[in-house]
RNA sequence: GCGCCUGUAGCUCAGUUGGAUAGAGUGUCAGUUUCCGAAGCUGAAGGUCACAGGUUCGAUUCCUGUCAGGCGCGCCA
């Protein structure tokens, strides 16, 4: 409809400057807009104010030149100049109702676009590293990348979403140890838990694990485990110091073979609640891309290899550096430490140059926001190896600060002392918690009360969403009990009896549908479609309370069902986009 | 100190990429059900869009500065 409209407008410019009425060089953009008041009818253009400067006359005369130039046409019946120089299209009647035909005949695939059609796009979102069960915190990024990846398929494009598992790293190395460590108090060694290791409750689950399966295999006397390493920081020591000699000797003494049973065992055993938890939360993937893999495969080497050869590596220090800051950062970065592993930024530049290599259109990564000083050195690692960093688009999602009543809580992976993603599902529940996640733009702060999303409470706007949903449920199941029957054909020849402002109201809430999807899909901003969830079921409430559906005059209720048929459908489609539910009844 | 994000109603947040009289939820107050689900609906009150300049037909939106909050500034990830 919109798009008709801008076509139209277009027509009357360009038969304008051809009759030399206007003069102008270039014609701009048409723009077209919703209108705030239903008095300024449904839709405004802006060009005459836009033209003015170029063409030399006022506003409201080019206005005038242009709906004098408008051909005919069935959708607009009135056009009016208004303030400055807007041009106020009306819909006419039977363009506006239309909308609702064109949902009953779509159904699931009114509101898809192409406007992405052709074009590859790889999404990356959470890859938290498998060290620990997801916290709350990674819910956030969960929620808006699976809803932008939907989104971005709604408007046509090849969307590929990937988490990537750093398995590979420090990180890791510490939680290897200390899962060692707690299999040794397992076996019944005095351990002085290192300040620096993991501490949370599951790394006993897995040494408990690790024990049932290997026996005592792995057990080592904890005299010898520590003998010759730095103090930890509580005893006046470095911590970071004390953990790196631990992991050294875990490798010493269980040797390469036995290391790795203990490696992998917690690697694969969070790595499976990871996935179990997204999956149930709604967050699919179609690959989970392994750092090792990189670094094993010796992709990593190859790709410090072409920066090398690309004459913007340095060796100082002992450390291989890459001249970042030819690329725009604020300093250069080391790849290869001085002891030569490289860093997590090596394996980063692989990452990312693989993404180019597999033939992406754009490359989308959804970051928390505590990474985002690790922007420029990607993009000028990217830009050093002649990619189109134009193509790599990093979003990033703000914190969720966590409140219980209005009490901060703290949040650390470390010290175990955090809400999981999988405590919030198991009392909030699926469609809350993502619709609550998704409720707010990403590059704002979020205050997340737990007691307010724990709550079962009217507080939480899904349940208005879903409640409209429910309701034209039971309208259909109520007509069903009094013996009636919905027929549409007959519903959608009538459509011209539903003259009440609550259904002008919606018929262009549901026209919009398609124009949200887009801008919300472009825009990587979810919470725009949210919102227009709760405008539209604001309106059918409001609809429903004002008038009844089945009523006596048999044209007119089957037309009614039609429209209450379509807001149910279009309702449903947006709910199914951010993956919450839309249930019969509740 | 430098960089990024933010500042809008008592609280939590929108604001269609610069448009017309700045909106919603929640909270407060007042109404609403012999009638398809009251998890609903109707109305009232509530604002110096942090502050000061600038750009133009027009600024909550763009630019500069100030103030306030969050995050980042490792041979950690």
């Amino acid at each position: 409809m919109k798009q008709q409209l801008i076509r139209l407008t277009e027509q009357a410019l360009g038969k304008l400057v051809g009759l030399q009425k206007l003069t102008v060089t270039e014609l701009p953009e048409v723009q077209l807009e919703r209108t705030k008041d239903k008095k300024h009818g449904d839709f405004a253009c802006n060009i005459a104010m836009v033209l003015a400067k170029a063409a030399g006359m006022n506003p409201r005369q080019i206005a005038e030149l242009v709906v004098g130039a408008l051909e005919d046409n069935a959708v607009i019946s009135k056009v009016e100049i208004a303030g400055p120089g807007f041009i106020n299209f009306f819909l006419s009647e039977a363009a506006s109702r239309q909308v609702v035909i064109d949902v009953l005949q779509q159904q699931d695939q009114y509101g898809l676009s192409k406007v992405g059609a052709g074009k590859k796009v790889q999404v990356e979102f959470v890859s938290a590293n498998p060290t620990g069960p997801l916290h709350v915190g990674h819910g956030r990024g969960a929620a808006y990348g699976s809803v932008v990846s939907s989104l971005l398929k709604a408007v046509g494009f090849d969307v590929h979403r990937e988490y990537y598992v750093n398995d590979a790293g420090r990180q890791m190395d510490i939680l290897a140890t200390s899962v060692w460590l707690r299999y040794l108090e397992a076996c019944g060694e005095q351990i002085p838990f290192p300040s620096n290791g993991y501490r949370g409750g599951y790394v006993q689950d897995i040494a408990e694990m690790l024990l049932q399966q290997q026996g005592d295999k792995l057990l080592h006397a904890a005299s010898k485990v520590f003998s010759d390493i730095p103090a930890d920081e509580p005893q006046g020591g470095d911590k970071e110091a004390h953990i790196d000699a631990l992991t050294e000797k875990a490798k010493t003494i269980l040797g390469e073979k036995h290391y790795r049973l203990v490696f992998d065992i917690g690697l694969n055993a969070i790595l499976s609640d990871i996935r179990d938890d997204l999956a149930e939360f709604g967050a699919e993937y179609d690959q989970w891309f392994s750092e090792r893999s990189l670094v094993e495969s010796g992709v990593v080497e190859t790709a410090i290899e072409q920066l090398k050869q690309a004459n913007v590596m340095y060796q100082q220090d002992g450390a291989w550096w890459f001249k970042s800051t030819d690329f725009g950062d604020e300093k250069d970065r080391v790849v290869i430490r001085d002891n030569g592993q490289p860093t997590y930024f090596a394996s980063d530049i692989a990452y990312h140059l693989n993404k180019y290599q597999r033939g992406f259109d754009r490359i989308i990564d959804i970051w928390g926001a505590d990474h985002h000083g690790y922007i420029p050195r990607v993009r000028a690692a990217m830009d050093a190896m002649q990619q189109d960093i134009s193509q790599l688009n990093v979003l990033l999602v703000q914190f969720a600060v966590l409140y219980r009543g209005s009490e901060k809580v703290g949040m650390s992976t470390r010290s175990g002392e955090f809400v999981t993603l999988r405590e919030l599902r198991d009392e909030v529940g699926k469609d809350a918690a993502r619709f609550f996640y998704v409720l707010r733009s990403a590059d704002q702060h979020m205050d997340f009360d737990l007691e307010l999303a724990k709550s079962q409470s009217n507080d939480n706007p899904v349940y208005y969403v879903q409640y409209a949903h429910a309701r034209v449920c039971s309208v259909f199941r109520q007509l069903q009990e009094r013996g009636g029957e919905w027929t549409p054909e007959s519903g959608q020849q009538n459509l011209q009896l539903l003259t009440q402002p609550q259904e002008q109201d919606l018929f262009t809430m549901l026209s919009r549908y398609p124009e949200v999807l887009e801008l919300a899909a472009l825009n990587h901003a979810p919470h725009l479609l949210a919102h227009y969830l709760m405008d539209l079921a604001r309106d059918f409430h409001t609809y429903y309370n004002a008038h009844h559906f089945i009523v006596d005059e048999a044209e007119l209720s089957q037309a009614r069902l039609c429209l209450v048929a379509a807001v149910r459908q279009v309702i449903a489609n947006g709910l199914a986009v951010l993956g919450v539910s839309a249930p019969e009844s509740m």
